[in-house]
DNA sequence: ACAGGTACTGCAAAGGATTGCAGTGCGCAT
DNA sequence: ATGCGCACTGCAATCCTTTGCAGTACCTGT
């Protein structure tokens, strides 16, 4: 039904190989077949069918992106980002969403990766060992995430953390608590890195009171063991952490930031709708997307390049109203 | 570098056609053939070509997904509902993101078209004589809109209405406003039509306070008419907008539900996060992401069938702590 | 013993685009 | 006038799979 190259041919009155030609290396023919050969396609509303050229490139023009979870806001974001920026190339996004089950990222990625050209994975639970293997017979770019050998984009956590100590210090805290997201998070190790460094930095305690899902509940699970440890600030694995950690200060009756400071990360659309608005540590969501692309595309054009292939963004403290000045003792 | 079918066959020692054959028509192949054909796919780790049998099927295996925006929760949902729902037929999903856009639109659906055996339109912006056009040379299948001879899953806006207006009038409200989405929406009109019949059932006022954008900033705007108006309830276009109202008139000490009951529509994760946290109309999104597929699905397998390819969902009224008995005049 | 089935299996074409190689025609230099 | 080179174009093979048709071998009934 749609129109063939060969349609296209006989309405210009040249060859096929010409129309293929005059479509992809346009210098290699004679400007008035050109013209030609556009009008024609331009007639019949010719588009090349991408399965065949496929066959032949051996490239589909298509990406897949894996995430945990699209209804969490922060990789909502992040898949704008990937898609807005393949777009612009002209490649189509696939998106497959693991419901954060580890077993299913693996098959998962398993099909995705015989139709795509490349794979962006995005948080990643899987192993290391998973991941190499994965990127033995697949070109792969990870997100929030660095494995040997395999392209990535992170985010600099130890910065981010230290930014958030800063201001609580400032503001007179010297008994901090973080709350960790999933043991098994690249980022949530980090943040914790960074954050032993900066309090110790600054000479202040730290009190870690675990590990917790990243999510609204996680935050509600968290908070008495945060109220308990007697910190006058915390800093939470994301945001979605710390509203759940605060809705449930709130029902303690804990006022915050009178009574405790509270610090996320993410910067999530819902963070400023919360109640205290949000502190937290903004990290740029849709740039994290748009690089992941950026550097697929370019292992795609050249699958040897090694060198250069990790990129780093810097979070930004955004102060709302949910952090003060410390309690008196 | 991938095994192709030719390899499998010279492993059994068959043919290709055999191969193909033992794999998608097995009763028409001897058994202990199947079986050898099963031992040199297994040990080849052999997969079809998509592309190659697209070529020939004319069927990619793949479908697009368009959203105005993904970043809304709302959005989100239904995109895992389609995407879960793909994954069990070995379908894969391309999303893309119009930035609520209707130019966009437009072009996006082109260029995607050509490449999926199918479309789903979530909210569509366009105009009903794009739609038709898109829908004669593209299988398409709406969400949350009508539209003549187009397959689509709705909800049932009027009911949804209904419920909520009963639940207002139960708690003594006599004075209702409205808050109405973008004019071009199908859901707002709906909904705005089902709002007239309820309170003209149960005999109370409405006023509409105009038209505003389907976000918390929308909801924002909107908070100081819907004070104005003197009403006692007001019921939103969705939950982002009645958590941006919500933020506006704490802001102004308006209390809720004391002065003002407030109902959305969608049940976001983020309306029990809010506080008060917000009664509202629960949609079934991931449900109507579900349905979508297979009416897709089905539409693909007879491009004729024209009855029966419209669903309804329901709306299910959640009662949170947002709405309260309406204060004594 | 032979005709006619039955049950499999293989051949070859088709699907649409790309690309190495082989022309074709023309201009220019000698 | 002839030869050479250049610029452009076309032929045909190729990518991988599916499928209509034809072929083979064996079996059954008479």
């Amino acid at each position: 039904m749609p129109a063939t190259i060969r349609d296209v041919a006989r309405l210009a009155g040249v060859s096929p190989s010409t129309v293929s030609r005059a479509l992809s290396m346009p210098e290699m023919v004679n400007a008035a077949t050109r013209v030609r050969v556009a009008a024609a396609v331009e007639q019949l509303g010719y588009q090349p069918n991408r399965a065949a050229r496929g066959l032949i490139t051996g490239r589909t023009g298509n990406i897949g992106l894996v995430v945990p979870d699209l209804a969490n806001p922060f990789f909502a974001s992040v898949t704008k980002g990937v898609q807005a920026r393949a777009r612009r190339s002209d490649t189509a996004v696939f998106v497959a969403d693991t419901d954060e089950d580890v077993t299913a990222e693996v098959g998962l990625v398993r099909a995705l990766s015989k139709q795509v050209d490349g794979l962006i994975l995005c948080s990643p639970r899987s192993g290391d060992a998973d991941l190499s293997a994965i990127a033995q017979d697949t070109n792969v770019v990870l997100v929030n995430r660095t494995a040997e050998g395999i392209p990535g984009i992170t985010y600099d956590n130890e910065e981010g953390m230290r930014q958030a100590v800063a201001h609580l210090v400032a503001l007179g805290h010297r008994r901090l608590a973080w709350v960790g997201g999933p043991v098994t998070s690249w980022s949530t190790q980090h943040r914790g890195i960074g954050l032993e460094n900066a309090v110790a930095d600054h000479g202040v305690e730290l009190s870690r009171v675990g590990h917790f899902g990243p999510t609204y509940e996680g935050g509600m699970a968290a908070a008495d063991q945060v109220v308990a440890s007697g910190a006058t600030a915390v800093i939470t694995y994301n945001d979605l952490v710390a509203i759940g950690l605060l809705a449930r200060l709130h029902a303690r009756g804990i006022s915050v930031p009178g009574d405790l400071s509270v610090v996320g990360v993410d910067d999530i659309a819902m963070s400023r709708m919360a109640r205290p608005a949000l502190t937290t540590v903004r990290l740029p969501k849709q740039e994290a997307g748009r690089i992941a692309v950026e550097l697929l595309l370019a292992l795609l054009d050249d699958p040897d390049s090694t060198v250069d292939t990790r990129g780093t963004l810097h979070g930004e403290l955004i102060v709302r109203d949910s952090t003060g000045p410390a309690a008196s003792p």
